[in-house]
RNA sequence: CGGGGUGUGGCGCAGUCCGGUAGCGCGCCUGCUUUGGGAGCAGGAGGUCCCGGGUUCGAAUCCCGGCGCCCCGACCA
């Protein structure tokens, strides 16, 4: 563990706790190579909740895993005239092989469409054949300039589904579907609130028809675009020759979606519940849901409280609930409490002379709390414990948020003044106009991060846009973003 | 790529101005005493001072040239 006992505080430096907290949590740490970072077991094991929960998800939504290699030839990134504009730049190439200089230099996939296109190309002769339904988990990398820990790193991990169907509608009901299951598993699981809506063109996808996202409120009210839903109509079809023959005989390009959220939901949960001790993680994704402390004096105590507090864990754990028996000796009980706050771990039991003599165990919440509670029952209650945290997190966190949003703004000037006081989502009506939008961009550093859907619409629409005066096209949220 | 900072035991740093052969805190190992909110004492292990040249009797320290990393911006999940 690091020396200094304190981390540095949220409001004193934001960017400076989130790199602390994760070194010293033991999340994350910097790799040798510049940009990349290796995942440590307690990162490694909430990106193991994840994946576990979206793949059920995606399961449940008929999807099946596959694999498709990690090097992609050059020329097929350069097939869709938008997707290579948008990529080339940030590959990594291999140019040598076997000590032998490469006929094609091999491209580090920085996505997947061309090579799955490609494949998909050889899997689909008739309507018969779809929709085809694939996800594939792995790594990918982008040449990125500034890195950050889980937030944009050099390698990253994440899921990229690619979906292909008959027909447009189709399509665009998957790329919805898919934002929507991102959306549940967002809050439901990462109890971080999100706006979805559509993306502008300038944050379209490269190659895409539309984007559409998923859009977080971090605690320093800086925008996270945490996972993404892509319709990419027929432009992949087209350039890798995607063709099935329809039901009436005739010849079409299937119309095909890709999804995706990475590692970076990781940095999302950080800093959507993490307070000035560390760590808070979501009872859903903790790698441990219950840590055990034991306290003693004597060997006496020491074999009693050891005995008692190995039973509790294996009840725990034959009900589900992810516990840990801390055993660790000549480390005194404050020390492994300090240790556990910082490392998110939701709830802690403490067992000692006392609470055998009692029957009780001492429950201490993460988020604050702490009382003596019976063995009997103790299951019930802290299965009821877990999800109240679990609950009460997402709505604090949603309540942030919404403090943090600013609905309708008078003036010009008063976006300007919200944005530059660190201010959160703002709702404005915008004129569409994509030199507008870069002229905002460039005077207050806010960006539109989605074209929200009906439900995050403020009632009362806005009809001129905030910046022009001209009509509005539609209301668009703006924020400052990772 | 621009601006700023920084490279010295595992980690955090002092020492550099003014050259004399490396020190502090934490961590680690051993032992004893401890253990209900970050334990104490005693003993101990561990360093090509980022790299390469140069000056000098002598370089962590001065000179020249590289490189790495972090932070802030432009690009992005």
């Amino acid at each position: 563990m690091a020396d200094t006992k304190a981390l540095p505080t949220r409001a004193q430096d934001f960017s400076a706790w989130y790199n602390e907290l994760i070194l010293r949590a033991e999340l994350a740490d910097y790799s040798p190579v510049r940009g990349c970072m290796v995942i440590r077991p307690n990162g490694y094991a909430i990106w193991e909740q994840m994946q576990a929960a979206l793949d059920r998800m995606f399961k449940e939504t008929g999807h099946q895993n596959a694999y498709f290699p990690l090097f992609i030839p050059q020329s097929f990134l350069a097939k869709e005239a938008e997707h290579v504009e948008g990529f080339a730049p940030e590959t990594a190439v291999v140019t040598h092989g076997g000590g032998k200089e490469l006929e094609e230099p091999l491209v580090v996939r920085p996505t997947s469409e061309t090579i799955i296109y490609a494949m998909f190309s050889k899997w689909i002769q008739s309507y018969r054949d779809l929709p085809l339904l694939i996800n594939q988990w792995c790594n990918v990398v982008r040449w990125e300039l500034r890195t950050r820990l889980f937030l944009r790193t050099t390698e990253f991990l994440w899921q990229e589904g690619h979906t292909a169907h008959a027909t447009e509608a189709e399509a665009e009901a998957e790329t919805r579907q898919m934002l929507g299951v991102y959306r549940t598993f967002m809050e439901d699981y990462i109890a971080m609130p999100v706006v979805t809506g559509q993306k502008t063109d300038s944050e379209r996808f490269a190659g895409a028809l539309r984007t559409y996202a998923c859009e977080g409120l971090m605690q320093d009210n800086k925008a996270l675009q945490a996972g993404t839903s892509h319709n990419l109509g027929q432009n992949f079809a087209r350039a890798f020759d995607v063709t099935f023959q329809t039901a009436e005989g005739g010849l079409d390009h299937v119309w095909s979606t890709s999804w995706g959220v990475s590692t970076r939901l990781v940095g999302g949960l950080i800093m959507t519940h993490g307070d000035d001790s560390g760590l808070v993680c979501p009872p859903r994704l903790a790698q441990y849901q219950v840590v055990i402390v034991p306290i003693y004096r004597s060997e006496e105590e020491r074999g009693a409280v050891f005995e008692s507090c190995a039973a509790l864990r294996k009840e725990l754990l034959a009900n589900g609930i992810r516990t840990h028996f801390d055993q660790r000796e000549g480390m005194k009980p404050g020390a492994k409490y300090y240790e556990w706050e910082t490392r998110g771990v939701p709830l802690r039991l403490e067992i000692g002379p006392r609470d055998l003599a009692s029957g009780s165990a001492m429950l201490a919440r993460r988020t604050g709390g702490k009382e003596s509670v019976s063995r009997t029952g103790i299951i019930a209650r802290i299965r009821s414990d877990l999800e109240k945290m679990q609950s009460a997190l997402f709505e604090a966190a949603k309540a942030r948020r919404e403090a943090a949003s600013l609905r309708g703004p008078k003036s010009k000037q008063e976006f300007i003044d919200f944005i530059a006081a660190d201010g959160g989502f703002v709702y404005a009506g915008f004129c569409g106009d994509p030199a507008v939008e870069t002229e905002i961009k460039e005077q207050t550093k806010a960006t539109i991060r989605v074209i929200p859907d009906a439900e995050f619409q403020t009632p009362d629409r806005p009809t001129t846009c905030i910046w022009t005066g001209k009509p509005a096209k539609y209301e668009v949220v703006w924020a400052k973003a990772y």
